[in-house]
DNA sequence: GTCTATAACCTGATAGAC
DNA sequence: GTCTATCAGGTTATAGAC
């Protein structure tokens, strides 16, 4: 079985230009980098990222766009699938993202810090037909939750911005956390690993607080 | 009484075009700002930036050592108070940094940003001749508890970085938060202000768990 | 101290040879 | 398709008048 490496060796100069720039981009931010610095990671010259790409905000937008794709794009089947409870969705989720955040641990910073340059740009460009929340299978069973009383009755809010910051935060703060530590790379990659399991835990004991 | 005003109207053209310069670095980062849009900004000339500050570059560390310094000064009161309970720390330190962050929101992804783009610099640059936590008042408390074997016993990082987490990562993700939730400026400040209270005792109901 | 003008450099983009 | 050479425009930094 012929499964998709993670660099590309036959790749075209098209996408080994693309994939130089992924790199560069995400760790350096759209300002910081310089087409030179793409055209020296793809190998080749600094003419061909034009004639590939016309420009480097075209180039930018296209990386940017798959990036947030690959943020979106499994979620929605998790989210709206009947057949899963609430709390196997959330660890379902928070498994999912973990597992992509580890393999690329620049993109929650690179997002965050492009969606902050420009709020509307990214929003308009995404598309983001912002999915009728209330209809999802998961809004429905965190109202049907809800309506059991069981739970803390602040704003659910509250629980959507801690899911995902516990989630994703860590990765954003990595550098300083490992430093600060002095955990190498494998280490904080085995914590994130106990996270899956940890976080839904987590996450359900704080809704059944108080 | 004579309290520092948010925009001193009185102060030097120095602190005048320092001052410019935090907004502009903090709200577009190191490589996107141009030193004139400080010198806009300030209401003065681009050539006064280097007369008081010889370079972009110095002038930035300036600030981004100031807010460093921001962020862990006034913390290190709190963590070495041996006349506190380990939960009052934990709860003065949110409240304390929630303040500030909803008084300079852009801070954290800066900072993130920043050490993120060179680490060793600003390891350096801050002198960060980082406490020796085992000695603090916090490192005590927090061994004692532990000690009692009525908490968790899983790796006490993990409980680091959630209440960092569920503190900081709120105002890093503000514009997507309010975006996709529809929340104005003060209704997100309204949350924040409901967190103070509620991520300590989300932070004790973790710690509990299992 | 503050300004205008300009130097010196860098960056994105293109022309044109191969 | 790929490269070298170069242009056009923008950016930091400085010189020099006031």
């Amino acid at each position: 079985m012929k499964t998709k490496p993670e660099i590309e060796i036959n790749a075209s100069t098209e996408d080994k230009i693309k994939e130089a720039a992924r790199r560069v981009f995400t760790r350096k931010g759209y300002a910081a980098t310089r087409t030179r610095d793409i055209a020296e990671e793809s190998g080749f010259n600094l003419a061909l990222i034009n004639y590939y790409f016309r420009s480097k905000e075209k180039l930018f937008d296209i990386i940017m766009l798959e990036h947030l794709q690959l943020f979106l794009h499994s979620v929605m089947g998790i989210v709206n699938d009947h057949g899963t409870t609430l709390q196997e969705k959330i660890e379902l989720l928070i498994s999912h993202y973990i597992d992509m955040l580890v393999k690329n641990p620049d993109i929650p910073l690179f997002v965050l810090n492009e969606i902050n340059a420009d709020p509307e740009k990214l929003i308009k460009k995404v598309g983001v037909r912002a999915m009728e929340h209330k209809d999802l299978a998961i809004a429905r069973q965190w109202k049907e939750l809800a309506a059991t009383k069981k739970i803390s009755s602040i704003n659910p809010i509250h629980f959507l911005m801690n899911t995902v910051s516990l989630t994703i935060f860590p990765f954003v703060g990595s550098p300083i956390i490992r430093h600060k530590t002095g955990l190498s790379m494998e280490q904080f990659n085995a914590l994130m690993e106990e996270r899956k399991k940890l976080i839904p835990l987590w996450i359900k004991a704080m809704i059944e607080t108080k």
